[in-house]
DNA sequence: ATGAAAGCGCTAACAT
DNA sequence: ATGTTAGCGCTTTCAT
């Protein structure tokens, strides 16, 4: 005998639940919307009594086609197998929800071509909105097929022509780590950078090279690898094989630097005795390496916080306000790395 | 004057391109659908110009809305932030990419009631199938606002009535890791393991003791703390903060070694030298640790793609079917932890 | 090989 | 305060 059991599968429409409370559709849209226009109490209780008596769920396909919005998001992300970014799409993710908005999640793998065609998977799903984490460098971001989807740039550290950005100040957070280094008496600064993709990480480097040159300090050694662990790890085996490596380094990303404490493992140098280490980022991990790494934190939260603001705010007419960046403050964070803080 | 480009903004309809081609919608939807009828090929030709010049994108809505089908899967996950879900996330993104389908993903936050929410929200938007990595034990699952969304269960450690499964065999590794740890000379193997949340613990915890007891040593010492990094750092602590502490360790997670690491170098003991590990799971993180962790790896790509299969696989006909547990074995990586490998 | 048209479930303007 | 109804953009059956 087969069941006649209504709120079996998810295919209860708003007409059954009007007819089941005797009212009209427009009746329990209003009740389901709440809005836009009133309806009496009574019918109210009747509406949302037959909604979970039949397990009614409004289809939200049908919402979308509708009205044009489907309170979805995307979020397009290098890699989330990166603390940093698995913090940023967390944060994301908070942010959109308290908004209303569900998140869709997509890997450029930190390749353009990979970039392109996460954007245009999501394009295809009329987004309300974008955030993008670019790897790419200011003249290919012309090229994004957007096709009008609000947009806004994260982790950017420039001001970026035609785009809404959100930043921080990397430059600013890059000087003061290198200052607080040679404030501990470190003759030369070694910086481990990832490797040059789009304008990004000079701001890291000026703010090295300015302490540095300020203090009166030759110009540390360099080391251009990826943003990884691995890169990290190669990074450091080549700065500090050799007898005279620089005793301190300004390390670009965490997981920069926990290749960097490998690879100093490895060659049996202590940290901070033979190797002091400030470290960008300051994500979980940081916490958690020994020593313990002493860190420019990203306000992360925040700018997240930020950025689903920003990508939800309705165009502004004059076009120039789309030359927006919003410029965050990183923090200096003392632990044991950098030889302050007693391990 | 105002612009009359037809590639402004994403509202170019199917009918436009008719229009444009000279044909009607239905022929349109063949050719972008690759049928369920033939076209022919200069009139397909005609069509998918009109496509590109005016920059027409299929509404993912209003196809959804008609065939039933979002092409989109739910992932619900305990926190991005750990590595080991994150190496999900991605996995299972991949997977479902290579079968068309995109994946929107959830936090549970690892509690019962952010799962539910996170469910709930996931529920209302027609997914063609769930992803489940849940934190509940078995009589909670029941109630879980499911509505004939196909669901599969991800990484299960036991087989559970009424579910498909995707699992791993986690006692078989404990096993494997315990009694690899006993075969180098130690006389008692610490457990450091999750607090104990639906069942599945015990898998890892019964291999580990399966281990000693076969080997005729006495239980070593367990601290159950949470599958964190303060977990394992405080679960360290406790256990080794002592002059007869265990000299080797089998810790449940990646994430709770990085924490014992952390504990043990604040009480000055050695990894291998004083205190042996090997840890489960396999991140990447475990890689980079100093010293590097041996580990027993969960093969969570293998996992991924045999869960989005299951979940796109079309229900059976008997509903037996459905208690379906496939279970994967994991594999022993010797590192310098244990003290296989010369650091 | 192609076209006409119905209708998926919903919202909101326009009735009453 | 509530009801009627047009249509969002698409797929697909049924004609031609």
């Amino acid at each position: 005998m087969p069941s006649s059991e209504p709120t079996l599968r998810g295919n209860v429409t708003r007409s059954d639940v009007a007819r089941y409370a005797g009212v009209s559709t427009a009746v329990v849209s209003y009740v389901v919307n709440g809005g836009p226009r009133a309806v009496a109490p009574a019918t109210a209780k009747r509406v949302t009594d037959a909604i979970s008596i039949l397990g009614y769920r409004p289809n939200v396909s049908a919402r979308a086609l509708r009205t044009g919005s489907t309170k979805m998001l995307g979020l397009v992300l290098p890699e989330i197998g990166n603390p940093l970014y698995a913090e940023w799409a967390l944060a994301i993710e908070f942010a959109a929800a308290e908004r209303g908005y569900t998140v869709l999640l997509a890997n450029s793998e930190g390749d353009a071509g990979s970039e392109h065609r996460a954007i245009a998977q999501l394009g295809g799903r009329q987004l309300d909105g974008l955030l993008l984490m670019t790897t790419l460098s200011r003249p290919d971001l012309a090229s994004l097929p957007l096709e009008g989807t609000p947009t806004v740039l994260l982790g950017v550290l420039e001001q970026i022509p035609g785009f809404v950005s959100v930043g921080l100040d990397a430059r600013a957070g890059a000087y003061e780590a290198t200052k607080h280094l040679i404030g501990h008496g470190h003759a030369s600064v070694g910086l481990i950078i990832g490797a040059d993709a789009g304008g990004s990480p000079e701001f890291r480097e000026r703010g090295w090279l300015a302490a540095t040159r300020e203090a009166g300090l030759l110009d540390g050694p360099i080391a251009r690898e990826p943003w990884s662990r691995a890169g990290g790890y190669a990074g450091g085996l080549r700065m500090f094989d050799s007898p005279n490596h620089p005793t301190a380094a300004f390390v670009s990303s965490d997981m920069q630097s926990v290749g960097l404490l490998r690879a100093l493992g490895d060659l049996k140098l202590r940290v901070p005795e033979d190797v002091a280490i400030v470290s960008f980022d300051g994500t979980e991990d940081s916490e958690y390496t020994v020593p313990r790494l002493t860190v420019v934190r990203q306000p992360v939260q925040e700018m997240a916080v930020e950025a689903v603001a920003a990508v939800l705010r309705p165009a502004p007419d004059a076009l120039d306000a789309l030359d927006l960046h919003e410029l965050h403050e990183p923090r200096l964070i003392l632990r044991e790395s950098c030889g302050c803080v007693a391990p």
